[in-house]
DNA sequence: CATTACCTGCAA
DNA sequence: TTGCAGGTAATG
């Protein structure tokens, strides 16, 4: 589920379903989700706390925690592949032992069992589900937030406002080689991927292999450009879903028919021209050991 | 730079 | 059975 406006919906979905509650017991069925610090400890620092907020930097999340004893604590979240989370409630009259299989999930790797939101209602489980494993969750100080390594090397937010244009130009140039693997290194920009980049190059009319010092300033404002609308687009939209549901409730976001080149390898070129088709078909590649999606047409290989 | 590793499921 | 999948870190 991860690129930014996946991980976003997902924020958005947990700030009204989790916000102020309170984590009454934790599972962990694989280990190496959790990053830090040891499971025991994972466990001993979640019990007993609060979500009080909830926010997304890049392909992250961050739940700033209240209550306990010591340094406030933050869980942070990064979904890679497949991770994401789920909210279920627990009814079942047998929810004594295995309660965080409730409801049946084979891929849960994570479980936060929740204080019931009113006296009487049954506790909710938080799942973070994770097909692939490489999902990761980390417990550590606020304080430390900022110099977590994965959160401290990351680019500016994209859809940011005091992210500009040149903001971006400037940072690009500090690289050379392929455009599209320099994106995708969270560097310049924190939170696009896959499908984003290839969805903006197509309305910038680049093509995914020019070399960076080959692009015009120009160029990479409309690139800018391009990628800011389609984040925007696609948070408007829930996020784009492309294997697994991705919803909190299990609602798919709605954002894939509106993709035009990613996952359209074979089909006609979206784009129209005073009226007129294109006419190429879009085109599958491999650039940077990443499937990429092209229109041979609309965008030309430059050396 | 490219390749490999981390994992599992699914479609061809 | 092979190849592919929304990501990234580690290693030549």
């Amino acid at each position: 589920m991860p690129e930014l406006p996946e991980v976003e919906s997902q924020a958005r979905d947990l700030r009204h379903l989790v916000t102020g509650r309170r984590i009454i017991d934790v599972w962990v069925g694989w280990k190496k989700t959790v990053a830090t610090p040891s499971v025991e400890k994972f466990r001993r620092g979640l019990i007993g706390r609060r979500f009080k907020t909830i926010q997304r930097r890049g392909k992250f999340i961050i739940i700033k925690l209240a209550g306990g004893t010591g340094a406030p604590l933050a869980l942070i979240s990064h979904f890679r592949m497949t991770g994401h989370f789920r909210i279920a409630k627990l009814t079942d009259s047998a929810s004594g032992k295995e309660w965080y299989r409730y409801p049946a999930d084979r891929f849960t790797r994570v479980a936060f069992k929740l204080a019931p939101a009113r006296a009487g209602n049954p506790p909710d489980i938080l799942h973070f589900s994770d097909i692939r494993k490489f999902g990761r969750l980390w417990l550590i100080p606020q304080a430390k937030i900022t110099t977590l390594p994965e959160l401290r090397d990351l680019g500016p937010e994209p859809l940011d406002p005091s992210t500009t244009p040149t903001v971006f130009v400037q940072c690009l140039r500090r690289y050379r080689g392929m455009i599209k693997p320099i994106l995708l290194n969270q560097s310049c920009l924190a939170g696009v991927g896959n499908i984003y980049a290839d969805e903006s190059f197509f309305d910038a009319g680049l093509h995914p292999t020019t070399r960076v010092e080959k692009i015009t300033d120009q160029e990479l404002v409309t690139l800018f450009k391009m990628i800011k609308l389609n984040l925007a687009n696609a948070v408007q939209h829930g996020g784009s879903t492309v294997g697994e549901f991705i919803g909190m409730r299990g609602k798919p976001g709605r954002h894939r028919p509106h993709l035009r080149v990613y996952g359209r390898a074979g089909e006609s070129c979206k784009r129209r021209r005073n009226g007129k088709p294109c006419g190429g078909t879009v085109k599958r590649i491999v650039v940077a050991q990443r499937g990429t999606h092209i229109c041979p047409v609309c965008q030309k290989v430059r050396r």
